[in-house]
DNA sequence: ACAGCTATAGACTAAATGTCAATAGAGTAG
DNA sequence: CTACTCTATTGACATTTAGTCTATAGCTGT
């Protein structure tokens, strides 16, 4: 076993990966217009955990689904508080999602498939 | 619209992330021990391009494996040809591996409860 | 000798994520 | 009235992960 080259880390673990928050958000506003706050609230839906999740992340997806042409928002002064920034999804964005839903659907089955392996691994050493 | 902040990046498309390649090289290696370019050409099982696939990614996966002591390399020199490593998972890398299955069963099923929302919404739009 | 394949490694780049702190309006407990 | 809390958004910075490109080196066939 080749000594360390200096790199050691702990211990690899991370969350998931996979950009999986952009998906959701588009969703959530395919739904209906929503501004930063309010999506933060939805999340949990899809297995975020809201107590510990950063609301910069959302805003910068959201910034940055702008900048690419997926959503587009503007100041809501009726509200009372803090001005809001709600974003309404564009065509750009449905199309991105529906893009979106087909790479989920092929990832998914990759997952799937590497299960079955593995459990038919497990199975193999069974016997 | 804001005007852009100067972050234009052309369009926002990577490749599939989520760290699946180790978990793979963790399943190969669990049948029985190989080395860097063998599991090279494994990896097309689980939907990787191994055309398009950088060996390097596989080298350095294994490497890091090993700093965290998941995996166990030794210097082939019976086998002919340029020396190879070749690599036996470790107990640590097969309990790494159970862990990695059940966070991939929740990753499915994450992605799921996406799909099925995304399809409900559909067929709300249709109506 | 050299072209091509097998095999591994290193450096550099780019992108995606995560963490922290700053700012700010409104409501409310004391 | 002021300190505190909640809603709301933003920016800077750090870390981690993934991708590209290049280098090295042994063997094989010509």
């Amino acid at each position: 076993m080749r000594g360390g080259r200096g790199r050691g880390k702990g211990r690899g673990r991370r969350q998931r990966v996979m950009s999986f928050l952009k998906p959701c958000l588009l969703l959530m506003l395919a739904r209906g217009e929503a501004h930063g706050y309010s999506l933060l609230d939805g999340i949990d839906e899809f297995g975020f955990d809201r107590e510990r999740f950063d609301p910069s992340l959302i805003y910068r997806a959201l910034r940055d689904m702008e900048d690419f042409g997926w959503v587009y928002s503007r100041w809501d002064d009726e509200s009372q508080g803090p001005r809001r920034r709600v974003y309404q999804i564009l065509p750009e964005g449905e199309i991105r999602l529906s893009e979106w839903v087909i790479e989920l659907r092929r990832t998914r089955d990759e997952i799937d498939a590497l299960l079955a392996a593995y459990e038919h691994n497990q199975r193999q050493n069974d016997k």
